[in-house]
DNA sequence: ACATTCAATGAACGATCGTTCATTATATGC
DNA sequence: GCATATAATGAACGATCGTTCATTGAATGT
């Protein structure tokens, strides 16, 4: 029983191995030099094995695409879960994992940004280059409706439905900014960024650091 | 003389067709499928010429990359022409130009995001796949100050560089929006998020439609 | 009209591409 | 311990890659 087990999980390990030499390739020579040849000397492995595990190059591409994509989700989740539980304390939480160094650093933002180029001509990898899936949407518009209903604005769900998509939009455009430079991106200005952002459209429930925890607390004093 | 011309206007008549064909390759089959091949069938013009004109074809892509930086600039700059003095208005001409069909639509698109993918392992390519220069941002910033300081808030430089910033990223949010949903994007939802956020910051200067036009006016009204 | 100049051609090159498959190595089951 | 199953190998294939260059054709200058 153990025998085989080991069987399975050389097996696995072998699938892992090509997939992170996949992605290492990426993030270092790109997506156009990312060949064949290039991934199994990463991976130490021979040349066959790319078309014994995933039948063609392409659906390694689409592995490595879908294996990236988790690990974002992962990421995000597991730093999610550390929140509080207030809208604007879960807000931060997502904001600040989104520009945390595990998620956003050089070798995943050049995952993306390779991926992501060849996203528009192939459907596989597209399924896997967008990182604002429907359940982290919904996570967003919730807590910014509850927000927008408690600060008592004018037409709450519209509110809630731009505040959404305009946050997004800036993540996205600070993962940009720190893809084409990385070296001079600096975290706590991008966070500073949004979070006067934020402000600015609910006063109460952040400032430049972030979630204010208890903003009735705040209107009451 | 006009004979001279004539072997000089074919001369740049063929670079611009390879480039053109270049950069209609990177649209529709992304850059690792950009081959020598594809461009010169594209351009109706034989093998040898990307040589002949551009020495390889790892230059072409830097010409090509040069010539859609250009082409962005020269349209934001034609349509910034036409807009108001005002700073409010020359930052509502800035956003809807960058949103406009002519700036932003499914070829423009796909060729930024080919090109960027390349960005990163390609110091040539990196250097014209950033839309944001340093000419810009001083605009956009001296806008945001002008605005800032008649607004009388605190730190009006620090406000101006966060809301620079800020609406820089937002649009190279809405630009990532667009690459990945083209179909489902909405240019006037786009542009009433940025419009919201920004009188959400300056509420006498901008509303959800763009400017406006004089805000002493209804300061005194 | 003719010689000169140079843009343009496309066959051919060696290198590398993704893929195939006969062979080898190793784990598994009896 | 031996037969079986399957993971792993790497040489070889045809296709395509980017590049070279001898040749052609048309514009140019006298």
């Amino acid at each position: 029983m153990t025998a085989k087990l080991k069987r399975q999980e050389n097996r696995k390990r072998s699938r892992l191995l090509l997939i992170e030499a996949t992605l290492d390739s990426l993030a270092e020579v790109g997506f156009a030099r990312t060949s064949v040849s290039e991934i199994v000397e990463r991976a130490k492995l021979s040349r066959g094995m790319i078309h014994l595990h995933f039948s063609s190059k392409d659906k390694l591409l689409e592995e490595a695409a879908r294996h990236a994509s988790a690990s974002y989700f992962d990421d995000l989740e597991q730093l999610l879960d550390k929140s509080g539980n207030s809208p604007q304390e879960k807000l931060e939480a997502v904001i600040k994992s989104d520009l945390s160094d595990n998620v956003l650093n050089k070798r995943s933002v050049r995952i993306w940004f390779a991926l992501r180029g060849e996203a528009s001509v192939s459907q596989a990898i597209a399924r896997y280059s967008d990182t604002r899936d429907k359940k982290l949407y919904d996570l967003i518009f919730d807590a910014f409706l509850d927000i927008a209903i408690a600060s008592k604005v004018n037409e709450p769900g519209a509110v809630a439905r731009d505040a959404t998509h305009g946050s997004l939009a800036l993540l996205e455009g600070m993962w940009t900014d720190f893809f084409l430079h990385p070296d001079s991106f600096n975290r706590g200005s991008a966070l500073r960024i949004i979070f006067r952002i934020l402000s600015n459209m609910f006063p109460r429930y952040f400032n430049l650091e972030g979630a204010v925890k208890s903003p009735l607390n705040d209107m009451v004093a």
